[in-house]
DNA sequence: CGTACCGTTGAGGTGAGTCAAAGTAAGTGG
DNA sequence: CCACTTACTTTGACTCACCTCAACGGTACG
């Protein structure tokens, strides 16, 4: 894939801006900054656990947005097509990419730096809105309990929903077993991790069996927490994939 | 549930405000703009398919949000606590709410109209940047595509798949039929719809027998139209269920 | 003390995952 | 232009986690 500076049309962060941009200088600056780049298929625009550079803008062609989840499952959210910005939602939220972003077709992508777009939306408040508009009719990749709820059993995704809750509804005793009051009916656990009551309770029931946690009503009790992130992390891992295992999937 | 003026602190809101809000006179037109109600368990903070009126912002208690698919199933991706702030998707993507936030526990929420929102964006720049920062972070209810994977058997999947691509890559031929000429694997299809490709196949096969639509490699024709519609249609709904029905569930 | 709602338990069916192998298309080098 | 390689797709047999339906036990509240 090669680089160039550009001064082509049909840029859709151009269109954010010209309603927004009066100044000459500024949208003069924008358009030196850009730069277009060509990929073939299978290249990748950007990679999931980098952090985010730029903003992207498909100026033609077709991109594929995907996520490795804990599992190693390739699990796609999205095709951008023509005219569709990539990569805000990690530009604007200062994580890393959470999701690769790769060339189905041969694409032309215009990019701009980080420092420049957070400069503009700092000076045009209409820019902003466009973005803050853009930001919230997109979904980003799935939220991590229902992402697993594809591929995990239940039994570990309730046991991902404790480790969630635990920030907020938890507490640790003295003896070191935690403690958590759920302000959730099973129904609402149910509806959490994709299932229905009745797969919840068996599921309660397997970790009880087990020896990991004991449900009582809403007041839930793991004696050994160890066993608690065991139990996620055994066969998958809480965190991110690492980015070896990233750049040879797929 | 009561409503009233209140100079009380500890709002997230305000928090969002402080770092940027340079003027009294503005601080002190929010401070009297905000409205705060008391909620008890099960009361409806706001309702999908409602229009957004503002910005709420959870002071104590818990909130859960949900939204009813088409098969209605009640879908939950959230849970609230205090000093969160809700209603920020529909109302800066200026889409009605796409699900209902259900007070869980006693709940005292504050309100601020949208109008004023809007104004502080245009006025302070790190007003936007909070929002942007946050809009990024969080995901909304997932996506149409998953959201309905956890419920909905392939084949269908793969029709909303096919409906939602139909507007970019599709072309409607002179004898009715529709064309699409799709750039994506097997594989690729199958992370969309969170499947395996052989689980793929084996729903293109379903669809060819059926007279529904035949795959030849990535060109696909639909023949009979109105057949793919119903197959969507059928048993679900594609638009949003209506509000009578989101009004008696739960 | 009855009426709801919630939670649990059991029996039975099935959609989709897994594994393995054969078939097909696409791309490469001589 | 044809052999060869590689990657993608399809097919079949098997298994199982979860859903469905249905009944029963528990607890809160009027």
């Amino acid at each position: 894939m090669q680089a160039t500076k550009c001064a082509g049309v049909g840029c859709k962060i151009n269109e954010h801006v010209r309603c927004g941009i009066s100044d000459d200088a500024d949208a003069a600056r924008l358009e030196n900054a850009r730069l277009r780049q060509v990929y073939r298929r299978g290249d990748r625009i950007f990679t999931q656990a980098e952090m985010a550079s730029g903003l992207y803008c498909l100026q033609s062609g077709h991109v594929l947005l995907w996520y490795l989840d804990p599992f190693g499952h390739r699990t796609a959210f999205r095709v951008a097509g023509p005219g569709e910005i990539m990569g805000h939602r990690s530009l604007f939220g200062e994580d890393p990419h959470a999701a690769t972003a790769e060339a189905l077709t041969t694409c032309h992508i215009c990019w701009y730096p980080k420092g420049l777009v957070d400069e503009l939306i700092g000076t045009y408040p209409s820019f902003a809105r466009r973005f803050l508009r853009t930001l919230a009719r997109d979904r980003g990749p799935p939220d991590a309990l229902l992402l697993r709820g594809l591929h995990m059993p239940i039994r570990v995704r309730l046991v991902y929903l404790l480790l969630i809750l635990r920030e907020r509804h938890g507490e640790i005793w003295r003896d070191g077993s935690l403690h958590l009051e759920l302000p959730l009916l099973r129904r609402d656990i149910a509806s959490l991790l994709g299932a229905r009551p009745e797969s919840v309770t068996r599921a309660i029931q397997d970790l009880k069996r087990d020896g990991v946690a004991t449900f009582n009503g809403r007041h839930v009790v793991v004696s050994n927490l160890e066993a608690l992130y065991n139990e996620a992390n055994q066969e998958y891992d809480l965190g991110l994939p690492d980015s070896e295992e990233i750049a040879h999937s797929g």
